[in-house]
DNA sequence: ACAAACGGGACCACCCGTTCGT
DNA sequence: ACGAACGGGTGGTCCCGTTTGT
């Protein structure tokens, strides 16, 4: 258990439930638009114990966006936890879990942190930091994957693990906000696996075509 | 010259100035924290012409994303203007143009279109919908380039034109995105070079190292 | 034709139609919610027009409260044209036209110089004024009625004609007033049954029962 | 003690003022032209306190309106107290209670009720029915000491007490209403004297002058 | 640890009236 | 005679944060 998850575990009750609904209303509305009080409210709280967590919404907006970050990696982490697969095999299954995640139902995916960075990241340095340090937890979990596969999978074209995490991650983003404005929010499938092809295509050199999904990738094929 | 160009060149003077001013303000700040008293003082007017122009903030927030969206289209669709050039010559065009707003100076590179969009979508369908007309247009263009391309030089993998226009439009927002909060905001630049290389890829059949600055495909190349 | 009404259809198109929109717009609404911008829309105009032909709102409203009184001039005098008539059956008339008002059906009835009153008078002695002279144009035909009477059929209770006017047009005020919160509008015309009984029984000096509509004086009913 | 006034009673002290100072703007300037601040600045309070007590001007205004029956029945309930009266003798008090308002000096009477109802009951359901409610409770209160009097007193005309309450108060409000525009504002107490003498002519049959102040009914009277 | 009262300042929207043009 | 542009002020509402009291 890291230190970040102990912290959310060791929070107190009234302050786990002000972070939980201070990230449903931010997805809901937007940072700016998430008023105290509204949260407070969704918290089934008052202003008094908002106050006494958070010393500002700011603060509070910081908080939560860690929360969100751990959520995120309780996610996204576990397709690394076994160390006998091979790096690609956990590549697929990261997108495999990215994708069950955009063809869930409901209001169309999206992200807090990249909600939060687009509002606020030229007014506050503090929510900016904050958010590209989920940023870069990401990116650092899947740049490692990726450096594990170049090792066990000399790829046929260079590359940086990092600067793909970064593209694996703006399209992940861009691919979010994109589907909020859609009617049919199957955009965001359509760009993973783009992005999964391009990905393979990095080690192999050759583009198997993109719209087959979840294409294993065979021996033939590097 | 389309019908909106027109109505944004007929704009009265002062008309202009407010949606100039809130398309200033609304980059620096977000949607919901422009505030109109700011707005005006920025274009250098009263409340009064805002709301004799404007029926509400959303009314004139949708003014400024057709007047985004036209300012886009002015730096884009050149790029198509000469039917003489191969169309892949095109979408390399259109890169250097991206690429090249990327690397201005100043504050990172971002999109009113998608920071609206991130803010908005789920509380004012108005402003969905106007976010989704402004990236409608840009796919149009670029895959109408792309579904060109394919009449010229039939690719190796199949591919959508319309689909891979989304990616590419899912790139560039997420990266304008991320760029916002990293200290080095040259991951633009990095991403867009990924995304050329694959959509060259698309039509070889073979990846090209993309790190090589808009290298125009060719067999000897890589 | 009377100085009032002549004036009434001198009115230039447009300056009727704003008038006529007041009116519609002050029931609705009252005085002060009811924005100039508002009327001119119902009118079919722009302010331009507005504050070409009034000075300022207060300017309308006493233009709509003359208006409006005209037009009831329109519909209570006609029960005193026929001077062969009893006066007392002029009476009848005229509460046979208020409960015909009473019983149209749609939103319950009720007076421009009535409401304008309520909200205005103790703000602009210039509204007050023009309400009174309304309320005053009235009396001075009810009570002329009731003069006529009094010498016509001596009344068993002495009673000032002009004071009983009062009293009727109080009745016919306050049943008004309070129809418009009540689920069923009927109390208008009960309550004048009620009055028109007291009306016969100070002529008579005695009381017929009131439930009973329009029940003409006869000798053998008391 | 009712539960309104306990309520009333229970009050904060900010919440009263509030409340106290809303029903003075509202008697001298309407509800629409009644400005928050102003109530806020009558009151010596801020706007935060305001919305801190109330959701809404409107939902203020109800609480105001609640304050003023209160007001009222506090005024006019203690006419029934004294249960060994003759109930007639209750209404003569209550006739005198009522011609008392009257008459005080100072501004001509109104009520916040009658005002607040003609402004708003069309634009507001919350306020049109907060206002019948108080309507209401006048007219079951003297009703019930109509109808005490009617098992007393058995009347030479047959008459429905609630009626009779209803017809009363409109005389009441629309006396009111009247006296607003007047320069001399008797009406109320000459409107007064006549329902006085109505309600005596529905017990007995006969109508007396009405413009003798206060005559007890007695049989030799006519 | 939390709740309620409260402060004061912003928010967007709309107001009435003026100006200038045609 | 009328319309569009515009001015500046005020409208009600809600904001975030502080204080005070359990």
């Amino acid at each position: 258990m890291t230190k970040t998850e102990e912290q959310a575990n060791e929070m107190p009750a009234t302050k786990r439930k002000l972070v939980e609904a201070m990230i449903r209303i931010v997805l809901e509305r937007g940072f700016a638009s998430a008023g105290v009080e509204q949260i407070c409210a969704e918290a089934g709280v008052t202003k008094g114990a908002f106050f006494h967590y958070f010393k500002s919404k700011e603060d509070a907006g910081r908080a939560a966006l860690v929360a969100w970050g751990a959520l995120g990696m309780s996610i996204y982490s576990p397709v690394r936890n076994d160390p006998s697969q091979d790096p690609l095999e956990q590549m697929d299954a990261l997108f495999d879990v990215m994708i069950g995640l955009a063809e869930r139902g409901g209001d169309p995916l999206c992200c807090m942190v990249g909600m939060t960075a687009q509002e606020t990241a030229r007014m506050s340095s503090g929510l900016r930091e904050a958010c590209d340090a989920q940023f870069v937890a990401w990116v650092e979990l899947v740049g490692g994957i990726l450096a594990d596969a170049k090792r066990v999978h000399p790829p046929r074209v260079d590359f940086d693990p990092e600067e793909v995490a970064w593209l694996l991650h703006s399209v992940w983003q861009g691919s979010m906000l994109i589907a909020k404005t859609r009617p049919d929010s199957t955009v965001i499938v359509r760009n993973l696996q783009h992005a999964q092809a391009y990905m393979k295509a990095l080690f192999s050199g050759r583009l198997s075509t993109p719209s087959c999904k979840v294409e294993p990738i065979s021996p033939a094929d590097c």
